[in-house]
DNA sequence: TGTCGCGTCGTACCCGGGTACGACGGCCCG
DNA sequence: CGGGCCGTCGTACCCGGGTACGACGCGACA
């Protein structure tokens, strides 16, 4: 059984969506909202397995709730439907965790499927999207065996738990006695984890340990 | 009428596919190939929409035979399909040009989906695949106009030319020597710079600098 | 013609950050 | 039991970075 939750600021969408899912043997909906900060309440109530998520709507907008969503740490993932193409949505919506991208117009038959796969834990992407997304992206793929993101995993393994909060703290552009004070710690001692932290990673100074925790994505925008 | 060619070292492979495309109206095979040599010729002769490419093969792997269809320049389009849910035949694929990369496993009317979407000029990937690559690139992607971003966009127009390049080598990890080394300044004056460029961003130290920058995607994790 | 934004450079000062030590207690594991 | 890893703290030193001035030449534009 997939639990489903239908986030549109229109009602009648809503039920179209609702008329599509209930038709089918094994999808139940858990409920409706029409804007974010609903959609936020009812997950932390109901745990759907997918949010059918709108990104255009009054109030909170469906990134936003995505993000929220992502951030909550539940077992809920965002399936992201829009009516509009944009590169922008897509990007936002991707970058704060959403697990799929599909376009309103898209058949029934796909968005089901859709659906199926993120709520098995894996995602999906409009093909109109991409075609752009490779065009832009895929030729900075790394090619083949290992390289340099295994490389830094591996340095990112050699952290210890204590040196890995250090540099994420790092990572929001904290100093070292804001550290200490988070953290309840003597400078000193964050001065000896960050002095670690840069010689493990190999990293110069501070800066380039943030620069670091970004290509990892250990520290992320917004 | 959507054309094929359908390349597999395997004959029974082959007739599975065959038997299938034939069974739907609008597809239509132009020819089979059993390894990649054979593949590009045939795609030189007959110009298929698209490509229905296996990776393991004798001879020229279908990653190779990938690459030189794309470099010819021609109209077809290759989708991948393996039965190997390997991530180095994906990047490997993609990042030579497939349009797309599908499992073998999936089922027909998705494969059927993704053969429309590609001769159509769009692209697939595998759910589970899709999951691994968001998972490892996402954070990377470009952030674009949100309620927040906006606001910074802002102060990031306040910046003159020069002072957004000096940013630009901050959000690099440069030392101030290093900048105006590159940019053939005193340090003095890229100090002078840096300082401007933080007040206007309101920024306490490069450190803060260097991660207003990759919120606003100025600076990407490569 | 004046003036304003921009880019350039200099000096002087202070402070946060990075390094190089050394040291101690806790914990796990051989 | 001893050794090793981890986390903690301290002192001392040096340097890069940030700030606070002031100054100059240039092009645009009123």
């Amino acid at each position: 059984m997939t639990t489903v939750l239908i986030v549109d600021d229109q009602p009648l969408q809503r039920l179209g969506f609702r008329m599509l899912l209930e038709s089918v043997p094994g999808m139940e909906v858990t409920g409706e909202a029409a804007h974010g900060a609903d959609a936020v309440r009812q997950v932390a109530e109901s745990h759907p397995d997918v949010v059918l998520m709108d990104v255009r709507m009054p109030g909170m907008d469906g990134i936003e709730a995505t993000r929220r969503i992502v951030a909550s740490g539940g077992r809920s993932r965002v399936l992201i439907l829009t009516t509009f193409d944009l590169d922008e949505y897509a990007h936002s919506a991707l970058r704060v965790g959403a697990s799929g991208f599909l376009l309103k117009d898209a058949r029934p038959e796909e968005l089901l499927s859709g659906i199926r796969a993120v709520a098995a834990g894996d995602a999906v992407i409009a093909p109109a999207l991409t075609r752009r997304l490779l065009d832009t992206y895929a030729h900075r793929l790394p090619t083949a065996s290992t390289s340099e993101s295994r490389r830094r995993d591996r340095r990112l393994e050699s952290l210890t738990l204590r040196e890995r909060e250090i540099l994420v703290a790092v990572g929001r552009g904290w100093t070292n006695k804001e550290i200490a004070e988070r953290f309840v710690l003597a400078e000193s001692t964050v001065k000896t984890h960050v002095g670690r932290v840069l010689a493990k990673i190999g990293a110069r100074d501070r800066v380039q340990a943030v620069i670091f925790a970004y290509d990892l994505g250990l520290s992320t925008p917004a």
